[in-house]
DNA sequence: CCCAATATGTGCTGCGTGATACATATAGGT
DNA sequence: ACCTATATGTATCACGCAGCACATATTGGG
């Protein structure tokens, strides 16, 4: 018994839901919710604010169904890719490589709705935001100046990538931020980290 | 020649300028740059608004003393740790673990202002952040499941610790968001990616 | 043909924002 | 004492925000 036409009554839309949504999601990607200003929504939906209440309940509701169509959509892609292979090594390398292309298909890169979403974001231009992009270059210098130290000191193979290893180093670092906000415990943080310099760094 | 005192005219100011950009850094941390009005500054700085553009200029004025302080201090602890001690890998330790500590030391945990600073965060009971963290609570149980297959068909050894891995892949997921955003270079997140996978997981 | 139901567009509301005008208060210089 | 310079507090500005009231338009059902 599928469900039948129901023949609805009253004046019908003039736009697709569907892509609406999408629209909708895109802005929500780069700008995140804060972010997002209503006006901003009107303009990339092309729908009047009396509709888009009407059509999807508030901005939050609205919100919600972009993150559920993200995570559909490019997310699943990119969590597919985990159980693709029969290689742990080769599935966690597509995963993550799916991932950096989803997060930088655009013009201006967007990263993770999921992580960055309740995250406002200015635009690229944003004083505030290059001033601290230039305050996090300089400690991705002095952890390849550390690294190289080592290197020279024989602490680390010859061939060790002192630079892609401050990446590394970086990215871990980054990823903690997101977590403590997130309310991850502190022995977790604490314990992972531990994992993590004794992999990157072997004896 | 020491700078003399200047003998400044006009009427002294009433509040210690010093603890007054202290309170401000401690609302910044919290709530990042968007995520502070005003009238948040007047209640923590406990200053009238004028007295706050008198004294530091702008919001953003403010906002960058703020991150400067935050570097000298806190920032400062952190990066020492790297150069302390002489063995990189203990140096990497107890520069993540001060890293970890500082962020989460207040009752609700901040992160790095350096990271986040450019980020809005509504208060933690906000339903879109918690909606969110849902979201991301799932990713890392798919990660830890994908793990501990691997290791019951013997990819992995026995005593590999698959929720630990999947902590560290997720903060690793997690930074990649942020470096995308901050311009890193998509093949410089896909060299790091890489030698971060071939670290974590050896044969 | 008229009614009920839904969609659309105009224009608004109350509120919080960053920032400031203005009068007043308090200091040093001469 | 008077002038200049700085600080303070009140009260306010114009603006953008999320959301909505209301009249109008367009559909199907009877």
């Amino acid at each position: 018994m599928t469900k039948t036409p129901a023949a609805r009554r009253g004046r019908p839309r003039t736009f697709d839901r569907d892509k609406a949504l999408q629209s909708a999601m895109n802005v929500f990607w780069q700008h995140g919710f804060d972010g997002t200003s209503m006006s901003q929504l009107v303009a990339a939906m092309q729908i009047n604010s009396p509709s888009i209440y009407a059509a999807f309940g508030s901005k939050e509701d609205l919100f919600r169904e972009a993150v559920e169509q993200y995570v559909a959509s490019d997310g699943s892609s990119t969590m597919q890719a985990l159980t693709a292979d029969d290689d742990v090594r080769n599935a966690l390398r597509s995963m993550l490589a799916n991932a950096i292309q989803t997060f930088t298909r655009h013009d201006e890169p967007r990263g993770c709705l999921i992580v960055l979403g309740a995250r406002h974001l200015g635009p690229i231009s944003d004083p505030v935001r290059t001033f601290l992009r230039d305050q996090r270059e300089r400690i991705r210098v002095l952890l390849a100046e550390r690294l190289l130290k080592a290197k020279q000191k024989g602490e680390l193979a010859p061939e060790a990538d002192e630079k892609a290893l401050a990446a590394c180093v970086m990215t871990f670092l980054n990823g903690i931020s997101i977590e403590t906000v997130d309310g991850t415990s502190q022995p977790t943080l604490l314990a992972a980290a531990e994992l993590f310099v004794d992999r990157l760094l072997p004896r």
